[in-house]
DNA sequence: CCCGTTTGGTTGCATTTTGCAACCAACCGG
DNA sequence: CCGGTTGGTTGCAAAATGCAACCAAACGGG
């Protein structure tokens, strides 16, 4: 962690530094499916828990997720932040990309749906050219 | 590797599997920039040799990169294929998050551009809910 | 109030992944 | 034919990860 940024001009490379590792991401899909507690998301990702108590951190310290007391009591739990929340779309795409492109064709596997049931369309940049 | 999948039924999770680690989403990143030889790949990414050619051979034998002939000579160059342009939302929406997010308020950073320099859109769901 | 359980960690050690530097064969240009 | 570039490979050191055992502070029931 000592470089500081892998490269720190590219937007890019700045976001796979902080998220861009083997649990990270799973972390906040399962944050914005509703995990709140440290167990909630060891069970459900089945990270090692010294690696879940060090990505909670880190994720924490860059502003994704915050501490917040649980209503009763005074267990802490974890939220997200706006700027975690702000990650959703890049959740949606890995999702998108995966139902297309991660199974066998005959393989089943889940489509994204909203609320009301309806599939989500494909996230598509407005103009479908490269990066400047 | 032998463990297949962190988690086989999850789309995210799978994708996570692929090109969720610290270098192989700046490969792509590049190559959606133009970038097709071994030392385009490591001059602009500084990622080490031995991991370069392992994150190639693995690209390619997930299909996102495949290895074509040289128009002239019989150097090998790889280039994108379906799968791999595919995978462009993901990119656009980790710069979106990068632009948004990784830098300080002051901080000069890029912006992300069509080919006519009008700035691209963020990359919204389109319904605003969570995943089923 | 006391005891067993759950939660949210920490610690030490083994295994795996990365990074670095040196080396190499094939081709390329002149 | 010679030097440089390209696309690697190899060996070793350093860092990240995984696992299992351990722990203190709540809870929760009786």
């Amino acid at each position: 962690m000592a470089p500081a940024w892998t490269d720190p001009n590219c937007p890019v490379a700045r976001t796979v530094d902080l998220v861009g590792d083997r649990w990270s991401l799973l972390i906040l899909r399962d944050a914005m499916d509703g995990a709140r507690s440290f167990t909630d998301f060891q069970r459900r990702t089945g990270i090692a828990r010294n690696i879940l108590t060090e990505r909670l951190r880190k994720l924490t310290a860059h502003g994704l997720l915050a501490q917040v007391d649980a209503p009763s009591g005074r267990r802490r739990l974890y939220a997200l932040t706006e700027a975690g929340k702000d990650l959703f779309p890049v959740i949606v795409a890995l999702r998108q990309w995966g139902e297309r492109h991660a199974f066998d064709p005959d393989e089943p596997h889940s489509v994204l749906v909203d609320a009301t049931g309806t599939r989500v369309p494909a996230l598509i940049p407005a103009s479908p050219t490269g990066t400047p």
